[in-house]
DNA sequence: TAATATTACCTTTTT
DNA sequence: GGTAATATTA
């Protein structure tokens, strides 16, 4: 994990500076050298909107950094004139890099930044029109539920009939279509709705109070800047003469309106995007933003991408085979001259286990006999709850492997806490910080004394903070609980008179420190503790990291602390998928969007799996297709899909059918195996519900067989007993061990 | 106030 | 099956 600040560290190097952009000609050329003709016709286009439809692995970033590089080398822009605009931190550093490499130092006169960075900055310079001061904290997901869920306990809404987090989904959706409150309210139909209304109401005053915007807020806000003051918009127009927008099929309405504003319909705006791989309308993106993208702004042009550069022939058949089904497309058809390659393995197992002894058989294979690289091979499923399974038979086999998303660095607790810290110290109006580290570590101060500081600071008009720091005029507090806060806020005081200016990474040791916060955990002595200690040692690390980068670039006239949060508050972990060369990936189908890998393994490919029962509810089977589509073209080479007959789900066993998404695959292109001889007879044979686990188990292994063990090597079963145990017998030591055939890492020898 | 028992819940999640 | 949020009790 690393936090650069703002400006990054992309120096000038002496090459770039010598070949300065006004070079001309020869430069252009050599821009235009390795495209293919549509990227080139991409690249070199001129004034007004351009769509730039790019399929999976067509070299999309390639046409946007070079069409970058390409407006600088023939004059038409200027780098300060330039926004680039990404969804994730991780491609913006990413075109940053390539940008730099082809312009040099120029580039670090452009904005290159995610929607959410670029409004967040934007707002530090204009938010205080909206009321709230360039110091504002941004709430995370979990910042802000806590917020809404004190909102909703003020409001005395029953949270078992209306859980706060979908409350909270509402309160998105409507910030994603900039429906304010007000106007929420007025269009409420049913008593849900108008609960809703109220609750977003007290919300959106209380996150006024406490300088802080969420996720949602840092788009709307600045949607709102622009709208209501005409000199912002008209400076920021001129500012940004040209934009260039990445996954564009992902924008929501609240993004879009904010390009609109920018760009107006006949502006520099290039979007580059692919309408196949839009994944997130779960949370708003709409996918009409790039159907629509020729209505939206006047004579736009399109450009589409088709030749691929990753896959075999076979891949993208049927990946475009796949996504045929689907309605509503602008009509791609990837192609690639990689030659036809091996046929997609669809493999039907017995159940979870079965499935998960299948893959990491075949990664064993695919490592030993292909000499393929753990780090060219990954798995992706539906739901992270799928990956333990995989997990625990992947320890078995001895298989490293690296799990991405699940709990995030930065949502952990302790994480949290030690921000939560630093952020008081910056904006001490911010109300979730506070009652975050008020109590912790524990202090004494518990919800009967929180609720008497809330209270107060309610009925006085003032924050909690301020209330906090003289907490004897709080009626009804206990002297203990006096003290207490007194020494709490004094802390807070002291530490940043004492670390005002100076590196983060002190402050933060001193505060964990002083804090009490890690004698707490040390005090605790049991392995979570000391894991959580690690984490927080860590983020010191991430500190002094973000400090040196700091010193080396002498930037900005932000204080060291505010940029460190800033840049955190927009940082998750998923920006730190750098690839671990020496192991195996696993993830979710979500996350592996924008990534490739020679060996992919798509499990759990089974009707209300994927597609997933509540998506097919939702009637978003077409999202789900897309998710498969984007899935499948993950693979350069080879690509298994793999389904269970049955599988645990929530408490019960449940038999699950093969996934449509595999009958739509052309069967010239499919190699259908499975471990087992019971596997190959496929549904059709199934009979009826799934077999009991003792079938289950003789089916997998019997007397006689040839197996092959993680550790102990080639052997044979020499008896099978009750429970699911066996009997292997080795053939390097001669040795008889007893095995849970479920559990061990055992597979049948070919 | 804090620690422990119980119970309801449960996709995906770029920021 | 595992978590996370209540309910209960010390």
């Amino acid at each position: 994990m690393k936090v650069a600040p703002e400006v990054p560290a992309e120096e000038v190097s002496g090459e770039a500076q010598g070949a300065p952009i006004e070079a001309g000609a020869d430069q252009v050329e050599r821009l235009l050298a390795d495209l293919n003709g549509p990227q080139r016709e991409a690249v070199t286009f001129g004034e007004g909107p351009l769509l730039i439809l790019a399929g999976a692995g067509s070299g999309k970033t390639r046409a946007l950094t070079h069409r970058i590089a390409w407006l600088l080398a023939t004059g038409l822009a200027h780098p300060n004139q330039i926004l680039a605009i990404t969804f994730t931190n991780k491609a913006a550093d990413e075109m940053r890099e390539r940008v730099s490499s082809l312009v040099g130092g120029a580039s670090r006169r452009m904005w290159v930044m995610t929607f959410h960075a670029a409004c967040a900055r934007l707002l530090r310079i204009e938010a205080e029109r909206l009321g709230y001061t360039p110091r504002f904290t941004i709430y995370d997901e979990a910042d802000s539920l806590r917020m809404l869920k004190r909102c909703l306990d003020e409001l005395e809404v029953d949270t078992k009939r209306y859980p706060p987090r979908a409350v909270r989904a509402r309160i998105s959706d409507a910030k994603n279509q900039l429906i304010d409150a007000e106007t929420y309210q007025e269009t409420a139909g049913g008593p849900f709705e108008e609960m809703v209304g109220q609750a977003y109401r007290l919300y959106e005053r209380r996150m006024l109070e406490a300088n802080s915007m969420d996720f949602d807020d840092l788009l709307m806000r600045t949607v709102n800047v622009l709208e209501l003051f005409e000199d912002v918009r008209r400076r920021y127009r001129e500012r940004f003469r040209w934009v260039l927008v990445d996954e564009y099929q992902d924008t929501n309405h609240a993004q879009y309106r904010l390009l609109q504003l920018l760009c107006g319909e006949d502006g520099n705006l290039t979007v580059v995007g692919d309408e196949d791989q839009s994944i997130y309308g779960f949370r708003g993106a709409e996918v009409r933003n790039i159907l629509e993208f020729t209505i939206d702004f006047k004579d736009a042009h399109v450009v589409k991408l088709e030749q691929n550069y990753r896959s075999t022939e076979t891949v993208l058949e049927a990946a475009n085979a796949v996504i045929s089904h689907n309605t509503g497309r602008l009509g791609k058809n990837l192609w690639s001259d990689h030659g036809e390659g091996e046929k997609i393995h669809v493999a039907e197992l017995e159940d979870e286990h079965a499935e998960a002894r299948f893959v990491a058989g075949e990664i064993e294979e695919l490592i030993d006999q292909g000499g393929m690289s753990r780090d060219e091979i990954a798995v992706f499923y539906r739901t992270n709850a799928h990956s333990r399974v995989l997990e625990d038979i992947l320890v078995r086999y001895e298989l490293p492997y690296q799990v991405i998303g699940g709990t995030k660095f930065y949502e952990r607790a302790e994480i949290k806490d030690a921000i939560a810290y630093l952020q008081l110290m910056v904006n001490p109006a911010d109300e979730v910080s506070f009652s975050r580290v008020i109590n912790s570590p524990r202090r004494g101060i518990g919800d009967t004394s929180q609720g008497r500081l809330r209270n107060h600071a309610n009925t006085t008009g003032r924050t909690i903070w301020e209330v906090a720091v003289e907490p004897e005029a709080v009626p009804g507090l206990a002297a203990a609980a006096i003290k207490s806060i007194s020494r709490f806020t004094e802390l807070i005081e002291e530490l940043r008179a004492e670390f005002e200016g100076g590196p983060v990474a002190d402050l933060l040791k001193a505060l964990l420190e002083r804090s009490g916060y890690l004698d707490a955990l040390r005090a605790e002595r049991t392995i979570e503790a000391e894991g959580r200690i690690e984490n927080l040692e860590e983020l010191v690390g991430v500190a002094a990291e973000f400090d040196a980068n700091r010193e080396v670039e002498g930037s900005s006239e932000l204080e060291p602390l505010e940029e460190f949060l800033q840049a955190i508050s927009l940082y998750t972990d998923q920006d730190d998928l750098k690839r671990d060369e020496s192991k195996v990936t696993l993830m979710t189908l979500h996350n592996a969007k924008g990534l490739e890998y020679d060996a992919v393994f798509i499990i759990g490919c089974e009707e209300g799996v994927f597609p997933h029962s509540r998506s097919l509810e939702e009637g978003n089977e077409e999202e789900e297709r897309r998710l498969a589509y984007v899935g499948i073209t993950r693979a350069r080479k080879r690509l298994w899909m793999t389904h269970a007959r049955s599988r645990r789900m929530f408490a019960g066993r449940e038999t699950g059918f093969p996934s449509r998404f595999l009958s739509e695959l052309p069967e010239e292109l499919v190699d259908r195996e499975g471990t087992e001889e019971q596997a190959l007879t496929g549904w059709s044979l199934g009979g009826n519900g799934a077999p009991s686990p003792k079938a289950d188990l003789s089916l997998s292994f019997a007397t006689g067989d040839d197996v092959t063990h993680a550790s102990f090597g080639d052997g044979v079963v020499t008896a099978v007993e009750p429970g699911g145990v066996i009997v292997v017998r080795f053939a390097s030591d001669g040795t008889e061990r007893k095995l849970m055939a479920d559990y061990a890492p055992l597979r049948k020898a070919s």
